[in-house]
Order: C-alpha cells, then sequence, then structure tokens
DNA sequence: CGACCAATATGGTCAGACCATCTTGGTCCG
DNA sequence: CGGACCAAGATGGTCTGACCATATTGGTCG
C-alpha cells in the first residue's frame, strides 16, 4: 500500500460519522490523539480532517472539530454513502434516478429553446444507436451516456452541467456490482428515443417532458428490479441500514 | 488582516483562474515560485492548491498543477464565478434559479408521493404567511425560504435537499446587491400559493407540477427585472452599493 | 453558588528537510 | 539527421518539530 496515511485516516474517519459511530454535534478526537491512533504525523490527520470538512461531515475549529448533520454535508457524501456497503442503498440510488432525470429533463428543455439547429441535430445523431434494434449493453450503455452529455452541453446550463458530472462520477463506479442484474427494456427505450427524436426535432417542449418522465420511470423500475435481483442472488451480503434524511 | 495566507492565495488564484488569466490545460506555476511571489510558506501555497483541486478548477500532480476544464469543476465554483463582478452574471443567477426550481418541484412531487399527512400539513401551514395580504419584503422572503426548507425535508430525497442546500448557500448572499431593486408581484404569488395549497391537499400531482413551472416563471421573470433596474441604476453610478432601507 | 482566572489542550501556522516521480535537456546510437 | 536513452534538475508529497493564538477546563476566590 501506497502509504498514504492522510487518505486512510479520513476514509476511516467518514466511515466512521456516516455509519453513526460519532453521533452528531459530538467532538471528534483530537488531532493528536488520532494522529497516536493511526500512527501517524498530525499533518496527516490535518489532511484527513481538511478532507472531512470539505464533505460537511465535520466543522473543525480552535477547541475541537465537531459532527455535523448529514443534511448539512456537501454533495460529495453520495458517493461515500454509496460505498458504505457492497451494494449501494436502493433508496438513495432511486433518489439519484430522480434527481438525474429531473436534471436532464430541464436541460433538454433549455436546449430545445435556446440551442442552435446544429446542436440540436448532434444531439439527434447521439440518439441514432439508440432507434437501433442493437441489443449490445455497453453500447447502449455507452449511448444512453453520451446522449446525456450532449444534452448537457447544449442546455447552455452550467449549474446543470456541474451537478449533473458530479452525481454521475460517484454514482457510476458503485454500481458495478449491479450491472450484471440489470434487464432493460430495449423496445421502450426505442419507442422514448423515437418519441424523443420527434420532440426534438419539433422542438416540442410539452412532448419533451412527458418523454423524460416516463424515461425517468422506466430507468427507476430497471433499477429497482436490478436490486430485486440482487437481493435474491446475494442473501449472504448483509448492508447496514442507514437510511438517508436524518436528524434535525 | 486575517492572516490566513493560504485562503488570500486561494482566492486569487481562484479569480485568475476564471477571468481566463490560466488556460485551460495550462500548467500553473510551482508551489516554491507561487510562494515567492505571495511571501507566503510552502504549506500556505500547499493548501491552496488543495482547494484549487477541491473546487475542480486545476488537477494537482507531480510535475505540476494543470488548469481543468470548466465543466468539469465542482458546484462549488458557482459561488466564487457569482463573486467575480459587483453583480452577479445574470445567465448564471437564470440557471441556477431553473435549477433551483426544477429541484423544489421534484421534492415536492416526492414528498406528495411518500410524505406522511402530518408532513404535508407542516407544509402546508408554511405556506399560510403566503396566502395572507402581507407586503412585507422580508417576511415574504423568510416565509419562501421556509417553504422551500419543509418541502425538501419532507421530500425524503437527501440528493435534493444537499444539492438545494449547496446552492442556495453559494447563491444567496451574492443576491444582497440585487435586493432592493426586487419587486415581487405578491398578488401572483398568492394565487400560486393557493393553488400549491390545493394541490398538497388533494396530492394532485398534475396541478403540483403546473404550479411551480408557473412559479418558476414568475421568479425567472423577476429576477430578470431585478437585473433590467440595476443596469438601469448602475450605469452612471460608480458604487452601486445601495442601501434600500431595511437590514435583515 | 457563581464569577473569575490561570494551566492546559487544541487547532493554525510556519520552517526545513527528505523522498519519489516527472520533466527537461543533452548525449549517444542507428 | 532523427529517435531512443539517460542523467540532472525540478516538482509535488510527506514527515518532523516547533511556536502561537485561542478555546477549554478546572480550581480558586469572593
Amino acid at each position: 500500500m501506497t502509504t498514504r496515511k492522510h487518505e486512510e485516516i479520513a476514509a476511516s474517519l467518514t466511515r466512521d460519522i456516516l455509519v453513526g459511530q460519532y453521533r452528531c454535534g459530538e467532538r471528534l478526537p483530537s488531532e493528536r490523539d488520532l494522529a497516536g491512533r493511526f500512527e501517524a504525523n498530525r499533518g496527516a490527520v490535518r489532511e484527513a480532517m481538511k478532507k472531512l470538512e470539505q464533505l460537511g461531515l465535520a466543522t473543525v475549529q480552535p477547541g475541537g472539530a465537531r459532527v455535523q448533520p448529514l443534511h448539512e454535508a456537501s454533495l460529495d457524501v453520495i458517493g461515500h454513502m454509496l460505498a458504505l456497503g457492497e451494494v449501494p442503498d436502493e433508496d438513495l440510488v432511486d433518489q439519484i434516478l430522480q434527481v438525474m432525470n429531473g436534471l436532464v429533463r430541464l436541460a433538454a428543455e433549455s436546449a430545445v429553446q435556446r440551442a442552435s439547429d446544429a446542436e440540436i441535430a448532434g444531439i439527434r445523431d447521439r440518439l441514432q444507436p439508440l432507434l437501433q434494434t442493437d441489443p449490445d449493453h455497453d453500447c447502449h450503455a455507452l449511448a444512453r451516456f453520451e446522449l446525456m452529455s450532449a444534452i448537457m452541453e447544449a442546455s447552455g446550463n452550467l449549474v446543470c452541467r456541474l451537478i449533473a458530472r458530479s452525481l454521475l462520477e460517484q454514482f457510476a463506479p458503485r454500481m458495478v456490482p449491479l450491472e450484471g442484474h440489470v434487464v432493460l427494456d430495449y423496445d421502450a427505450h426505442r419507442e422514448y428515443a423515437a418519441r424523443l427524436d420527434r420532440a426534438l426535432a419539433e422542438r416540442d417542449v410539452g412532448a419533451l417532458r412527458e418523454t423524460f418522465d416516463a424515461m425517468s420511470r422506466l430507468n427507476r423500475e430497471s433499477a429497482r428490479r436490478a436490486f430485486a435481483a440482487v437481493r435474491a442472488t446475494g442473501a449472504a451480503g448483509a448492508a447496514p441500514t442507514s437510511k438517508p434524511g436524518s436528524t434535525s
């Protein structure tokens, strides 16, 4: 292992806080204390505390560091929460899917209203792979990702892009354990892609919204089935039930 | 003097990057070089670089730090971008409003579908101040904020909450210069609040969506007018530090 | 019992050094 | 002449130790 003490310390403390080892408002051990426990110098502990503060999990002040309520944390905690168990928390994944779908919908609306014909055409090009009878799993996933990226870029909404990118970066790596259990309804995707193509061509915001809402339901249902499949196979895996939505 | 060298350095570098002083992909000066320029310890420069990396504005690697494309940055850059000028960028504010409105709409949908009757009642309670003929500016703003918070909490969607909170924390402080130029249509707000109240009571998702979309248009238009007002007054004056009477 | 104050603990900062790795520039071979 | 190769310098990463300002803590005094 690459002697990166501060990462090890930060990961340990992050996990301890997220699973409730340290309660909200409680004081964390002092930096010198932690340095002793982890057999590291105080600089390493200090960098770890900086990371905790950046994640919004704790506030570091002269006199001691205190744990903050989860709902005041940074968006970046999502990745750590997803990584708590071997399989991500299903409720949290559903929340992410809802937000992601909402953001893409918003971006698509902006794109339809703002983007040039060339940009719209670019999006529709990315839509072509989804219109074909192409059951290849990876290609389909890649096409969906590129479609989303194109929509985000054409939306001209930087805020939307930043959030979606951040969420996706934390979300995607943790979905690998479920990848094999996802069964997509390619026919439905093809149908929605066709509707999307038409809505884009005619710049029909209403149809766009309806289609994205339908795709949202499809994606969430698909994830739900994948979790059910994982539960059915991996009965031994025990995930600590840390519910999002917490104290006040 | 804050004597916090690393904050000063980070702020300076952040600003330089955001205004295009350093172009994307370009190498930043070395830590030792920057330490010399800012007459600071390398540790301070190092902490500043950590901050830049956390903001997603630069990647620090052995061999040098390089500037990253803006669309790969963290959501936290929004606050710095808003702070670039005396008055925030209008387009960026509109993007934020769009995303915030979308998030609240999503949260409200989730709340209507998931929350208990007591929680829905709690939201409707927060709606009461908006239903009265109460032209007080600050009270109205506070009521809208609390309504949003209640909806976010009742949604049970942690992701939504974290994003909205982060956005609001960066957004709200920068809106102070425009505060005095915002003219709200209280009648329209009252009408929408009534529709919202009805939609919540009947858990009518369709009506909820329509109302939030209408409120989104109202808020964006309100912001647009405020910017126009600022441009009209600030064009001649040098220092637009207007104090419109009441302080919070 | 409460207010006050000193001793202690804690985080914040700084300085200097060493190490692993990347960059850079020259050199050597084909 | 061009490309591969290698050594020297530069750069970030880490560690050690120390000092300072302030918050905490516990005792003391009124």
